[in-house]
Formats: structure tokens, C-alpha cells, sequence
DNA sequence: ATGCATGAGCG
DNA sequence: GCTCATGCATA
């Protein structure tokens, strides 16, 4: 059965102890999935007071020395469980009141106000709300920055205000068949004007010299918030090493990841401590697993209309056996994939083996599902993203 | 690495 | 309600 269950946070320390230690190919990143998640909380939980713009000159290091020299007090350390806005939302049920909020950067310390509450279609969730939650950190596996900040965890820059969003897009055109551009080296490339191709040869260099200066993908994510204020998981370094956002949110995190990478291979000797606190306690809706033949069935239906009525959602859901919400998600979900579908497997898509530059092959679905009239939001341009994906990892382990 | 989920912003 | 950016939890 698909089972929609809750969790507890606590269950989540099982989880990690699990991941933590099998998982041998290609990603060695598995020992510390967790940094990130729980750098995560705090935006959530707390909140601090302002801090100018001044950056750390901090780096991160993989063999580094101790270096220490940032902040020792965080308001974190304080916290007592059961404080999670979350957990009161929902423990009184008090109707909710706050006005629209133009915030474009979800992370970062702009928590001041908590307006959590997850009432909005849904009908009456309930998942229930677990005030405790020991982490512990089992320090001694992962990268060698984790290793050796994991005594001494609790030290986060406080910076803010940083204005680090600057993402105009001025450009429009990301033509992968021809790519004008005169002459622009990917390494160096400080332009905000790239193209898929660029972004390319940046995300595959990116993720080996990373993986060469012992960094894991949540590492970076961290340390992207520490320097910059821009916290991101390990999810979205995977997605963007990967190719697997759309080309405008590439555009946006090229910049940054490209000053990390600087950071981090230039700086051998200065660590940047991050490291995070123990979470409190989150309660998200667990994730419904839906059983194959669900999958199938949707998979089905998506083919025959991807965008259903509410109505269509409504008996799918019902033969399924599955909550509307559920089913109505997985179709946002699916065509969210549809659309920055960079093919996760190699089908017929024959890279270009020694193509000469200049020459570009366009993704193998040069077909837009859904490109009838609707109000395309915020993409510039007019067609599917010219998103590529060559994802030659050969170098390092072949996982499953 | 990826599946399901949350939330902002937009009609 | 949808899209889009993003991430927790999980395989």
C-alpha cells in the first residue's frame, strides 16, 4: 500500500546512520548528507541580528589547520525544542495571517517572521509534532573538512544583508546550436552571459575539482552559505553539477559556486568553519511511496493529459488509493522532470565523440509538451531549455 | 542521485 | 491552481 506515513525527526538519525555507510561508487559524498540538511533548520527556526556586510576570509580546506576565527556565539546553541513554530502552528491550529511576501531568496536569515503553516489545499493534515531530537555527530567518516569541525560544531558566520543576488539575465539566448560567443575560456569565464554550453564545461569542472579537493556536494552547499549567504542542500549542487536545473536557475548559481570553487582551490590553508546544530525537530509530510503499479498508472495518464482537472486528480486519487494532494504533486512533479529532463540514463543519445567545436547537438527532445498559450512566467526565452547532458563522470567510480 | 514535498509568486 | 526553485528524506 502506499503508505502516507509521519515521521518523527528522530527516525531521521536512522536514515542517516543507514546512508552513512554503505554507498561506495562514484559518490563519496554519503557520510555527510546531512550537514546541509540541518544548516537548513535554522532558517526556519531562528533568527539573529543583523550583521554588516563582511564577508569571512574564511576557506575551506580539507587538511587544514586550525584556523578558527569566527563567531563562537550562536543563538543556536540555546534553542530549546519544542520552540519550532512548526510544532505551535499546529498544536494550537491557529489560523494563520500573513500577507504576501516578495522574497525571491528563501534561504538566508530573513526568518525573522515565521509564517509556517500548511494549510493551504490541503485538507486537514495532521502529521504530528516531534519536539525532540538528539543529533549526534558521527564525526569520522565523510570529508575531511566534516571530520574536523565535528568536535567543535557550533560556529556559524553571521553575515547578512548581503546583496549576492544579482542575476538580471539580460540574455535571452541560449541557443545550443550557436553558441556566439568569440572567446571565452569555461574556466575562467566571469561573464553572466553563458550558454548551455557553458554552463556544461563549467558544472563537469566544477564537480572534479570539487571531488579532487575532497569536498562533497553538501560541503559546498554549506560553504555557500558561510561565504555568501546563500545556503543550498546537497540536492541542488547534485542537480546543478548535473545539469538538471533549468538553464536561468544555472545561470543564477554558476556565479556563486564559481567563487567558491576559486575560494577553495587558491585557499589551501585557512578552513571554513561550518558546521551546524543539532535540528530541533521537523515534521514535513514523509514521503508517500508510491508503489509501481501507482507509478504506472499515473505515468499512464500523464502521457494521455499531463495537465489533469482537478476533477481527473480527484479519481485518479481515488482508484489509486492515493490522497489528491499526493497525486496533483507527483503531476507538478512530473512535469517539472519533463522539462529540465536532462536523460538521467544513456539512451539513444549519442554524444559527439570528437565533434568539432562550434558543432552542438541539441537534446534528444527537441519536444515541448505543454507549449499552448499559457502564461510562461518568468522564462525568457520561448523554448524547451537547451539543457545538455553529456555527463561523462568516467573518472571516478561507477556507481550502481 | 532522485522521489516526493513545501512555498513563493502569479494569475 | 500552476510554475519554478529548492530541499528533506530515501533508495
Amino acid at each position: 500500500m502506499a503508505a502516507t506515513t509521519y515521521l518523527p525527526a528522530s527516525s531521521a538519525v536512522s536514515a542517516d546512520l543507514d546512508v552513512g555507510m554503505n554507498i561506495v561508487g562514484g559518490y563519496h559524498a554519503s557520510a555527510s548528507p546531512r550537514s546541509a540538511a540541518d544548516a537548513n533548520e535554522m532558517k526556519y527556526l531562528l533568527q539573529h541580528h543583523h550583521h554588516h556586510n563582511h564577508h569571512m576570509a574564511s576557506s575551506p580546506s580539507p587538511g587544514g589547520h586550525a584556523a578558527v576565527s569566527l563567531s563562537t556565539a550562536n543563538p543556536w546553541v540555546s534553542l530549546q525544542p519544542g520552540a519550532d513554530p512548526w510544532v505551535a502552528s499546529m498544536a494550537g491550529m491557529h489560523h494563520h495571517h500573513h500577507h504576501p511576501h516578495q522574497d525571491v531568496k528563501p534561504l538566508q536569515q530573513d526568518m525573522m517572521h515565521h509564517r509556517q503553516q500548511q494549510q493551504q489545499s490541503m485538507g486537514s493534515p495532521h502529521w504530528h509534532a516531534p519536539v525532540s531530537s538528539a543529533h549526534y555527530n558521527p564525526a569520522g567518516a565523510g570529508s575531511p573538512l566534516q571530520q574536523y569541525h565535528a568536535a567543535m560544531n557550533g560556529m556559524l558566520a553571521h553575515h547578512q544583508g548581503a546583496p549576492q543576488l544579482h542575476h538580471p539575465l539580460h540574455r535571452d539566448m541560449q541557443s545550443p546550436h550557436h553558441p556566439q560567443h568569440s572567446d571565452r575560456d569555461v574556466s575562467g569565464g566571469e561573464d553572466e552571459t553563458h550558454t548551455s554550453d557553458d554552463l556544461e564545461a563549467f558544472a563537469k569542472q566544477f564537480k572534479q575539482r570539487r571531488i579532487k579537493l575532497g569536498f562533497t556536494q553538501a560541503d559546498v552547499g554549506l560553504a555557500l552559505g558561510t561565504l555568501y549567504g546563500n545556503v543550498f542542500s546537497q540536492t541542488t549542487i547534485c542537480r546543478f553539477e548535473a545539469l538538471q536545473l533549468s538553464f536561468k536557475n544555472m545561470c543564477k548559481l554558476k556565479p556563486l559556486l564559481q567563487k567558491w570553487l576559486e575560494e577553495a582551490d587558491s585557499t589551501t590553508g585557512s578552513p571554513t568553519s561550518i558546521d551546524k546544530i543539532a535540528a530541533q525537530g521537523r515534521k514535513r509530510k514523509k514521503r508517500t511511496s508510491i508503489e509501481v503499479s501507482g507509478k504506472g498508472a499515473l505515468e499512464q495518464h500523464f502521457h494521455k493529459q499531463a495537465k489533469p482537472s482537478a476533477q481527473e486528480i480527484s479519481s485518479l486519487a481515488d482508484s489509486l488509493q492515493l490522497e489528491k494532494e499526493v497525486v496533483r504533486v507527483w503531476f507538478c512533479n512530473r512535469r517539472q522532470k519533463e522539462k529540465r529532463m536532462t536523460p538521467p540514463n544513456t539512451l539513444g543519445n549519442e554524444m559527439m565523440e570528437g565533434m568539432p567545436p562550434g558543432s552542438h547537438m541539441h537534446p534528444g527532445y527537441g519536444h515541448h509538451p505543454d507549449m499552448h498559450g499559457s502564461p510562461m512566467g518568468q522564462h525568457s526565452h520561448s523554448h524547451s531549455p537547451p539543457m545538455l547532458s553529456p555527463q561523462g563522470m568516467g573518472h571516478q567510480l561507477t556507481a550502481h
